[in-house]
DNA sequence: GTGGCTGCAAAATGTTTGCACGGAT
DNA sequence: ATCCGTGCAAACATTTTGCAGCCAC
């Protein structure tokens, strides 16, 4: 199916490229409201969701609350701090995984790691 | 706060370790109404969570669908199968995980590894 | 002009909560 | 007698979907 370049889906594309806080797609909604008081939700999560099958953005789900969106695409994972409920990008070898490919024939195509913990700003509010 | 023991709840933690197959509440539910038609679902969930909250079972959260309930409490990871959506413990060293503690001030309590893959049956059914 | 895309509302999904009653301690 | 736990329904949070009109191609 040919994907049409729309201004709701440019709008979403840039707004994610824009917020550097992993922001879930009620915050995206939010952030593109405040210029464009018309767009719907619905055409947010389908932009979403079709802007991340075609590998422009990443959609992340975590442990807790909806699911949060990504500019970099490419393998890396993610720390949340469940006092504050922030994401971010762990940095890079920060985790290293290695698979010993004994997996009783499950054959593994991608590996999901969040690292859950507290951030710096919720350790010094203790 | 006291913790009585009901029979709700021992059937909550009976099924859950009965069931191999790391059910979500709802699979759960339906196991436990075969043979106690009066059984509520908030009640499954109410015993679900805290039970998870004791330390008796564990939630799991995947990147598709409801959360599974495990009983294997220990640390160790999860393979699901992005066909089927069936979920499996990772075997013992099927994937290791080393910190490098490189995390600019977040100070990691947990991680979560999910793996996403095909598993046999259905890579056979290709 | 065609057919994908949008906005809107409604539905679907998964989970939690308020409340009155019943039962365990 | 206390007060925790239950069943029920309703609320809640997040996401998807049906549909009529619109707009990019």
């Amino acid at each position: 199916m040919i994907k049409r370049n729309t201004i709701q889906r440019q709008l979403v594309l840039d707004t994610v490229r824009a917020m550097h806080c992993h922001p879930d797609a009620e915050q995206v909604y939010s952030e593109i409201v405040k210029d464009h008081p018309h767009i719907s939700k619905a055409t947010v999560y389908r932009n979403l969701n079709l802007l991340s099958e075609q590998g422009m953005i990443q959609k992340i789900n975590v442990s807790e609350g909806a699911d949060r969106f990504d500019l970099r695409t490419g393998e890396h994972y993610h720390m949340r701090c469940r006092c504050c409920g922030r994401l971010w990008d762990a940095p890079e070898g920060a985790a290293n995984v290695s698979l010993t490919g004994n997996t009783d024939g499950f054959s593994v195509e991608n590996v999901l790691i969040e690292l859950v913990g507290l951030c710096p700003d919720c350790k010094n509010k203790k």
